[in-house]
DNA sequence: TGCAATTTTGCAGTCTCTGCAAATATTGCC
DNA sequence: GGCAATATTTGCAGAGACTGCAAAATTGCA
């Protein structure tokens, strides 16, 4: 059990129902479909009231796919991009969206079920992808730190040239995940992750 | 009054009902706001039952930025990026978007009013941002078409390249109009529209 | 005018989501 | 262990989004 010992039991009890409600949440999907699983339902197999399903998580969607709070996903995104060991951005930006959603997301059976179930309902994509617009300024911050550390000279607009860059490898490791699940999910993980920059520089070429 | 007059009066008031519709919405959030403004509210203001709202409209937010839909949107990117003058596909893509949300956004005030919405309330932007997400499929068909026919050198996954480029031009355009409406949405279409190459251009190179 | 097709509407009902206050659980402290 | 402070859970009542259905109104056309 990956149960931080240093958590006490309140903590360790609301980690602990936030888990069983996303698990929940999956496998209703799973059997009944999107418009078929119900916050009912979901509550009721996560032992928990409705209300305080709502406690947890803003909406279902949220629930299903497991969407972390903000803070903590603005945290990894900092330090993920800011620890980035290649001096290359597209590589730093790509790795950090694979820490978030990508790698972890092979490891358990939850998540690698989540992605069968966003290939199923689009919908579900888009509201991962809220989250990321949502998250566009963090990003751009933590890239443009990027380049100020590393490039001699920066573009006009930092800002807003990182949020572009961003989109673009959203953009790429979204399709490589997409192909990933689409042939079985079960291939390496780096598979991914170097398709996904590959992409991007073919893109690169394309565009030029 | 713009009203073709090839229309039979049935047609004719389906789309005056709409524009009425749109037009109560926008109007009713700019004083209610987002939350404050109701379904119900926006119809009794267009003079339409509640229920009716849902015969044009799947959602508040729909009604709200007037979304068209999917079929007359997706012949607009076909006919927008075919007919381009341009071997630039950068220009083709962006100049697209802008004729289907940019300039005419522009010209009525119904639309200038819809930015400024969009500006205050950013759930809306996502909204609109998903419809472009639904619509990626057509747009990388219209890219993968534009590049047959202009290179002599296909890369290797056109679909795929052509999503990541229109991800990254629909940024881009982001931005270009973000900055418009901030400068009080005066400066002229034109301005909106370099600027979103321009900036997709100085990304380029830094992702290089 | 009168019939067929389309559109509007009311109604009843389901579901998401929120505020509030009472009940319950956890923690830290004595 | 017991007690007070704090956090969590829950029930309840209610607003609002959205849907299916069938009756009523409107429009198109012969």
């Amino acid at each position: 059990m990956p149960n931080s010992p240093a958590l006490g039991l309140r903590d360790r009890k609301r980690l602990e129902t936030r888990l069983r409600i996303e698990t929940a949440a999956v496998e209703i999907v799973m059997t009944e479909g999107l418009d078929g699983a119900t916050v009912d339902m979901i509550s009721e197999r996560a032992e928990i009231s409705p209300r305080t399903f709502f406690n947890y998580f803003d909406s279902k969607e949220d629930a299903i796919l497991g969407l972390q709070e903000m803070g903590e996903v603005q945290r990894a995104i900092a330090a993920g991009i800011g620890s980035s060991e290649s001096d290359d951005l597209v590589s730093a930006i790509v790795s950090t969206m694979f820490e978030i959603v990508g790698p972890v997301a092979a490891r358990t059976q939850l998540k690698a079920q989540r992605m069968l179930l966003v290939k199923e309902h689009p919908r579900l994509l888009s509201r991962q992808f809220h989250q990321f617009t949502q998250l566009n300024s963090t990003m751009s911050a933590a890239v443009v730190e990027f380049l100020t550390q590393r490039e001699t000279t920066l573009p006009r607009d930092p800002e807003h040239v990182a949020e572009i860059a961003v989109a673009a490898c959203i953009a790429s490791v979204r399709i490589a995940v997409k192909e990933w699940v689409a042939n079985g999910a079960t291939a390496e993980i780096d598979t991914m992750y170097l398709r996904a920059i590959g992409l991007t520089r073919e893109t690169l070429k394309v565009l030029q």
